[in-house]
DNA sequence: ATGATGTTGAACATGGTGTTCGCTACTGAA
DNA sequence: TTCAGTAGCGAACACCATGTTCAACATCAT
């Protein structure tokens, strides 16, 4: 009841400096942007904001967990290699909607640091996916934890070159480039 | 003449901070390291440092300039699709030698401004290079500048993984690896 | 109205940065 | 060997960002 109301203050408080520090990130980079900055632009009190959050940092991944909140893996298997593991289109169009943030993050130079955990993640669930595909007591060309995070790479490279050049084509297209560019290479590694 | 000399002392004093700084990007992270902590573990005074750098970011620039001056590339050319254009196999032999200074690199996660850098490059020699290769009129499955940077992304990649898994393959291998992920896919784009 | 909770901004301690300067120690050339 | 020139030293300093504390004020539900 009392959680459930939230005092609408929090959650605008919480709003002005994540859009303070969005709004920064398109300026400058992340490291040069002072806590002074963020409180300044989003008209908030010094300890305000340390009552909120630990440190610039912080206030950083809240607003990215935000962000990917709401978005989780469909899985719509259509039978090509890689749709179920790496869910490339929900994710491109996910970013689309989402271009501000992301293009905030890819401005600040932190989108390596969030990605890093993205690819991690995917790289671990491919392994285990191309482990089923191979036929029992066969060797790949290329092992498997290289090719794992080869693929995973290639979704991150490719979700790079979108935002920095403008989402130039669309979410689905892109997830087309993604199959027609790791399929080939994971079907001749697999020995097929 | 006068340059000729340069004094022992200023070559010594350079070695001993670059090598604290790697020292400890090996134990911590690259921001998290000031510049009291390099001079004490260096053995160096205070103003002798900024004499010599700049910066934190200055100190590390020319120690990674010193480490890839003597590296260019040779373009063996052996009638592979990429061979000429991303050397891949001379750029892992030389890391492999220059092992300590990358891996500080990576641990310190600075590794992402210095490779960003080679990506571009690459990537651009690339598309000129599959440019000339594409049959008159025909159009690719994959944009080239989305195939380019493609290729110069599974390289990075490639050479990441192979830094965090403790070069567990040798430079040659990993040479293989590279054109085995890349080929299949390069020839399926332009159709082929 | 009242208590609970959120906000404010000044003041403060702390710690890193980069500069200055008088002194010492070493170097290479004559 | 001598000596002028150069490099290194480190204490002291001004500056600035961080993160904490606190007393006063604002807002809301009941």
């Amino acid at each position: 009841m009392n959680e459930q109301r939230e005092d609408r203050r929090l959650r605008r408080t919480r709003n002005l400096l994540t859009g303070a520090l969005i709004d920064l990130m398109v300026e400058k980079r992340y490291d040069s942007i002072t806590v002074q900055q963020i409180i300044d632009r989003a008209g908030v009190g010094r300890s305000t904001f340390y009552a909120h959050y630990r440190d610039k940092d912080d206030l950083l991944l809240s607003g990215f967990e935000a962000a990917v909140d709401g978005f989780d893996a469909h899985g719509d298997d259509d039978g090509t290699v890689d749709s179920q593991i790496i869910p490339a289109l929900e994710f491109f169009k996910h970013v689309q909607e989402n271009r501000h943030l992301f293009n905030a993050l890819t401005r600040g130079r932190v989108i390596d640091l969030v990605f890093e955990k993205g690819q991690d993640y995917w790289s671990k669930r491919f392994e285990n996916y191309l482990k089923g595909l191979l036929p029992q007591g066969r060797e790949p060309e290329v092992p498997l934890p290289v090719l794992a995070n080869y693929a995973a790479g290639t979704f991150i490279t490719l979700l790079k070159w979108w935002l920095n050049n403008d989402m130039l084509y669309s979410p689905q297209r892109m997830d087309e480039m993604f199959r027609q560019l790791v399929t080939p290479s994971i079907k001749a590694a697999l020995g097929n």
